[in-house]
DNA sequence: ACTCATTGTGTACGATGTCCACATTCGGCG
DNA sequence: CGCCGAATGTGGACATCGTACACAATGAGT
């Protein structure tokens, strides 16, 4: 890599006309690299072809940029999980779907954190201030944000009536609770390294234990 | 704060004496308050009334610092959890005891991450090359590090007929990940700011989990 | 007392986040 | 068509950070 960096087109017209998406994008790719700490800033303006102080355009702040990277990240997530979804068999109705759903939806959570760490940790870094519970930007191609496919399952657990509704209440905190530390045993933790099939029985092994205390 | 920084003894010595650990000492300092990104090496001597550099005759690098510093958290993490178990009636032997002893390690751990979360993120901050299983620098007075005192609560389960034995491989992994990943949540997630009240609940009801789905 | 490895100091460099003043462009409005 | 103000990007500057290199002070062992 002496020169030509990546792909500089090299923008003939001064104003670059979508610079905030490509400064996200180009914080994504950073993010997917090297976590929430390799968002640099003038990195992105470099990638994106364009002076380090142009950004301040588009966000207040190094942190608003990591921010909103940090929802794009989060929105990947949705999606990991709705394709986890997806590739169920389509028997509506049955009681077994509705625990397959809610399968899923930890089955996929896992995935996306161990095939993309990076961007796993960057969505859940939280810069110390902002109530990032926000909405939309961090929302799956069904608009919804993973908390929310969460949520949804566990509905359908209760209608399928494999969940007592005095059980529902905080439930989807038990469940996260369980997936996402797993998931940060995995990444970061002393589980770090396992073999993909290892991880996956680890993560079937926690479902379970979910779905026994729950 | 106009000058006398804090305490800067102005050492008359040159040879400072314990630089090593008073700069481990300095970065838990910053690292209680801002988390792992406070952790700055210049920071750190300056508050040892030293040259930067000198910091480099004790650590190769910030990145070494930083795990010291990490090492160290993880230790406090461990007394605390130790100091949990130690509030138990000395009831020793009995089943209730046992299992009492487990939930103390639960409890402890989300007390020390409400408690000190900047200590507690920096304690699982893995600067993504460390093999961090380090052992005894991470331990607490009992010389057990956390996860020790994970399985030694377990094995007490099993020893009181609480947890069948085939149910015990793997399960630290369970109970970790479960508890862990509530800490989490209370500390970056969904769940932050919660009432210390709803919070301990929420705890007792993770906890509560993992008893029964383990 | 001389030597030498250890431990701190000083200066310097590149990178980063961010501030300020200025330049270029675009979208109206006459 | 031509002008003008609001957006958007540029350039230069500064403080701070991590860290490299050369040098100074110190203490231990001969």
């Amino acid at each position: 890599m002496t020169a030509a960096e990546s792909k500089k087109p090299k923008r003939d017209t001064y104003r670059h006309g979508d610079l905030r998406n490509a400064l996200i994008e180009a914080g994504l790719e950073l993010a997917r690299q090297g976590g929430p700490a390799a968002v640099v800033l003038r990195a992105a303006t470099r990638q994106a072809g364009v002076a380090p102080n142009a950004a301040y355009r588009h966000f207040t702040d190094r942190n608003a940029l990591l921010h909103a990277v940090s929802q794009a990240a989060m929105a990947h997530l949705a999606r990991t999980m709705e394709a986890e979804q997806a590739t169920l068999p389509p028997t509506s109705g049955t009681t077994a779907a509705a625990r397959a759903r809610f399968r899923a939806v930890g089955t996929g959570y896992l995935r996306f954190a161990q095939e993309e760490p990076g961007l796993f940790r960057t969505a859940f870094h939280v810069p110390d201030d902002m109530t990032h519970a926000a909405a939309d930007t961090a929302a799956g191609t069904a608009g919804k944000t993973p908390f929310e496919l969460l949520g949804a399952a566990l509905d359908g657990l209760v209608e399928a009536e494999l969940l007592p509704e005095d059980r529902r209440p905080g439930a989807e905190f038990l469940a996260w609770s369980a997936v996402h530390g797993l998931a940060a045993l995995l990444i970061d933790g002393p589980l770090r390294g396992l073999h993909p099939t290892q991880a996956h029985d680890a993560g079937q092994h926690v479902i379970d234990m979910i779905e026994r205390g729950i």
